[in-house]
DNA sequence: GGCAAAATACCGACCGGTCGGTATGATTAT
DNA sequence: ATAATCATACCGACCGGTCGGTATTTTGCC
């Protein structure tokens, strides 16, 4: 039967979800991940080769949400601002949902750096989301919802944005409502700065 | 004589930074650090009680370096906007000198995160360079020079930037030029991505 | 200055304990 | 039966930190 097996792969996987996220990768031992999915040593390197075998299978759940999560965004919306928005809003209600432990987003990019194998894992995707937030502003300045920018730029510009939110609702008050804060900081960058004269 | 004590110091803390720039803290062994160092096991401990107590006197040093710099861009401009644009460079200029390896930033934060006693020795400065930027921002709109926004969130905004920057740069593409990068994304934070018009 | 005593700085072998992974056998489903 | 699934005991490597002892520098005294 493939129905138990499969329980204790998803056991197994919420387990080390949970301990990565508090504890971090290298804190957290296997025998530990066992003992909180309810599991033996022996099952867990049933189902994965290597502990980072584990982490990987993490992370590529975690990008398969993500992308649904922006596919559904699109589909919801007519004009590209409103769409942005609502991609911010879905960063936002990472904070808020147990399911995903955004600490756990800080081991994926740490072990990116150092791991040639979630280095690939995880940079792909990332050109991928890099392209399709240009993609989106360039469709955007067509429609004439957005003014004409260096779209790549724009693109990183938002991503720096929706990155840097996440690493500061980590570390931030609990005072700063984060689900928020991550909308009303898109609209930030969206109305500008400057006071409204020609500045460039 | 403590100058041959203040060089073995220093030389523990270089090599430790190197190591965990590389590596990261739990893949860096005590050991390591020493030999890096070419210092012995006991001298290191010698200096500091723990492990941990290296890797805070780096963090304290790095927050110290960051004091330091933005004061000198405040003093070396007149107004508001030149002055973040000025500091933007700050922080892009992390990434060209060797001598503080960004990956290591990482580092502090993802301990911060875990370690209470990290955790208050980054909070503090963190809090205050929000503070800091959003008194900066006020003046800029008593000058003229920004329009009236809600300043704790343009504080926060602005420091999501550069934190969302500094993130990519380690994960991105080698062909963005992250020096002009992040001046760049305040000058498109600061002009806006709509179009010209009132929007609010 | 010279010299012994005290303090500081440093060395490296060693220890208790942890960890990722393995070997082997038991259990379960088909 | 037999193959997939899981349990348990175990291994070798490694790690942070300690400790007794040594080298070097500073201090106190003449």
């Amino acid at each position: 039967m493939q129905q138990r097996s499969e329980e204790t792969r998803t056991r197994i996987l919420e387990a080390a979800n949970r301990l990565f996220s508090q504890a971090g990768y290298e804190n957290t031992s296997v025998a530990e991940i066992c003992q909180e999915a309810g599991v033996s040593k022996g099952a867990l390197y049933h189902h994965f080769p290597t502990k980072q075998a584990v982490f990987l299978a993490l992370l590529d759940a975690w990008l398969a949400g993500l992308d649904a999560g922006f596919l559904i965004a699109r589909q919801q919306t007519q004009d590209v601002p409103s769409a942005i928005l609502q991609m911010a809003d879905l960063v936002g209600n990472v904070y808020q949902t147990a399911e995903v432990k955004p600490a756990i987003l800080l081991e994926f990019w740490i072990h990116a750096l150092r791991d040639p194998v979630i280095w690939q894992a995880a940079r792909a995707p990332y050109q991928r989301y890099l392209s399709y937030f240009a993609e989106l502003i360039g469709e955007g300045t067509r429609q004439g919802s957005l003014q004409p920018v260096d779209e790549p730029l724009a693109a990183r510009v938002l991503t720096s944005l929706a990155v840097g939110l996440l690493m500061q609702s980590l570390f931030g008050a609990q005072d700063v409502n984060w689900q928020h804060e991550s909308r009303q900081s898109i609209q930030l960058l969206m109305d500008g700065l400057l006071p409204r004269r020609e500045t460039q």
